[in-house]
DNA sequence: GTTAGCACTCTGGTAGGGAGAGTGCTAACT
DNA sequence: AGTTAGCACTCTCCCTACCAGAGTGCTAAC
């Protein structure tokens, strides 16, 4: 919508270019509507205020820009973030001293899936001073990697699985007869050598062809089924766990000065199915996608802005790194931060699924 | 300090103790400050005004109720939040019908900790309209009941230590030599006859025991080792994590309609040490106990209650349910509620720990 | 095309006034 | 002695009025 208005009103000169950013910059800085005074004062235009005002009208005009009321300076609109967001995505890369800085921040840490999950949420949320969000790397279809079975009692276990990328599932299983640890422990030797690296398809077609007659069929048989829902049930979920941190940050900024906006922000991130849907465009995209404001599909989020970058292999396991702020966001910042350690994230997929 | 006031001008006689119960649940119930007249219109104390206005005057005396100013109703001090729950804890049994609703609900789901502990914090603040804290039932000192290590490449591998609780801790174990998962199965083998049912202790003087000249006795040790840090860092931890739910309840409440109030509390959620230290003493109390305003020790919460139930055996296992809201909380609802919780998660903690 | 000048508009803060709610006191009542 | 009616008083809240300040938009000159 924004593009279309900005179209019909010819394209942007490199003033009102230079001109609609020092507005955006200037106001993402200090959350106060911005006059042209203050930008012929603060920037060195190079033109007195009333040309300012005549090009500021010019801006508002293409939709660009906006008026809280008449006597007040301008304040971007979400087609303004938008044309600014466009026009410097392709080149924000982090400061060296930066990216140095996140690198050894996680080479600290274990390379493990969860820390490093955790870890981009809050180097993030720390570097963009908004909230940080990163989902789990979430593999096309999950492999097993190990399964282990702990006797609870001589009628249940617990049924431990070891998915390829690190994530660990647990179920309880009951046993139709009472069986011991050591019963429990060859099956499950019996089961490794059965699910060892294969998706749910996979076993499903083993499972079939086991013998019935073998000893423990029945209890292999259980256990392979239950397997088999772990499996589905993770397959399924488009979200596994998000990781959020910094959500202080956000609490902190003016727009939300009243808790209610907060509030339905929250309310929207709770929702798994929306989450989901998002991560899914985003990886599909491939690319640092930002979403500002109404741009957003959520009712709830139309007062905030999301930059989120995919993460992982196509087709193998992804996930999405993100930022989430008032559209009055620090988009440079933001963007160059969550292109960088999606990139970082990427090794860890890199690593784990070879 | 509430009661010093209190016994210096005697003790409230049984109208005076009707009209502060009066005013606390009219406040309670509204949030807006409670006039002499609001209280004989809508209770029916048998008194006039005036004469309430007299008892009101008295209460004030007794630093049991305030005025935001001259002309306006009163409000309950947190000495006065304190005189009731004192008068009330003993006796707030939960509605027969929500107790068979929550247990219908706990049944639903798997018999597993983690889940009962989201079921917990959310049960808690559905029921409360505040929002819902619990924290894990923590042993006294971990015990392993079975330990895995799965192979990631020649030279890695990860640890699984699943506790006898049901936790599942993860590690990383850097291999001397490169070792293929038939080496890691038998050497997982063995350690799982060392450390089953045992403490970091035990399975220390165990190790110290090992023949050095066994197969795998380097991987043996260096395992063990790993497994004894994993054990420690876990014994270590206070509250190895808050499950908490509603916090969007506590948004919706007007005394947090400004969003700066809310960010502290939430602050202090974050603080680990203060949530251990607060468990510790709930746990040692054995009794639900309640934090009302300035009665808790954090500063950023000198403006909520917190009301809280330990559960599980001293010794064994401890863990606490809870409920965080404003000082005008629905405290008879809040202690039932919380009580009963902590009823349900003992059956847990018996289960889990025979 | 740019700029100085100026009238105009709107906010934000402050002051004043009236309605309403509620108190605290006094004097009368039981 | 405790209770109550009556009433003056106080304070908030809301509305209005007003002013200073900031910023615009227009016009006419450069």
């Amino acid at each position: 919508m924004a593009r279309r208005i900005r179209r019909s009103s010819g394209p942007l000169d490199l003033r009102a270019q230079a001109i609609l950013r020092a507005v955006i910059e200037e106001y993402v800085t200090t959350a106060i509507p911005v006059g042209s005074q203050a930008l012929v004062d603060r920037y060195h235009l190079g033109v007195s205020s009333a040309t300012v005002r005549n090009i500021l009208a010019e801006l508002e005009l293409a939709g660009l820009l906006d008026h809280p009321h008449t006597s007040a300076g301008r304040i971007p609109t979400d087609a303004g973030y938008r044309w600014y967001v466009e026009s410097i995505i392709d080149a924000t890369p982090l400061p060296q001293v930066e990216q140095l800085m996140i690198r050894h921040q996680f080479g600290q840490v274990e390379f493990a899936s969860e820390h490093w999950f955790r870890l981009a949420a809050s180097t993030i949320a720390s570097l963009t001073h908004a909230a940080g969000l990163a989902t789990a790397a979430k593999p096309a279809a999950a492999r097993v990697r190990r399964v282990d079975l702990v006797s609870l009692n001589d009628r249940m276990a617990s049924l431990v699985v070891v998915l390829r990328e690190g994530a660990i599932k647990q179920a309880l299983v009951s046993l139709a007869t009472p069986e011991g640890q050591a019963d429990l422990t060859s099956v499950a030797a019996m089961l490794n050598e059965l699910v060892d690296g294969a998706t749910a398809d996979i076993i499903e077609t083993r499972l079939a062809r086991l013998d019935p007659a073998s000893p423990h069929a029945q209890l292999l048989a259980q256990v392979g089924e239950r397997i088999l829902r772990v499996l589905r049930d993770y397959d399924r979920t488009a979200v596994e766990e998000v990781f959020s941190d910094g959500l202080l940050n956000v609490m902190g900024a003016p727009e939300f000065a009243h808790s209610e906006k907060l509030r339905r922000v929250f309310t929207a991130l709770e929702n798994r199915a929306y989450l989901g849907q998002l991560v899914g465009s985003v990886a599909e995209s491939g690319r640092v996608t930002v979403y500002i404001g109404e741009e957003n599909e959520a009712p709830d989020m139309r007062e905030v802005a999301l930059v989120l970058a995919p993460y992982g292999r196509p087709g193998i396991a992804v996930g999405v790194v993100g930022v989430l702020g008032p559209t009055r966001l620090a988009y440079p910042e933001a963007i160059g931060t969550v292109r960088f350690v999606s990139g970082l994230m990427n090794e860890l997929v890199d690593h784990l699924y070879h």
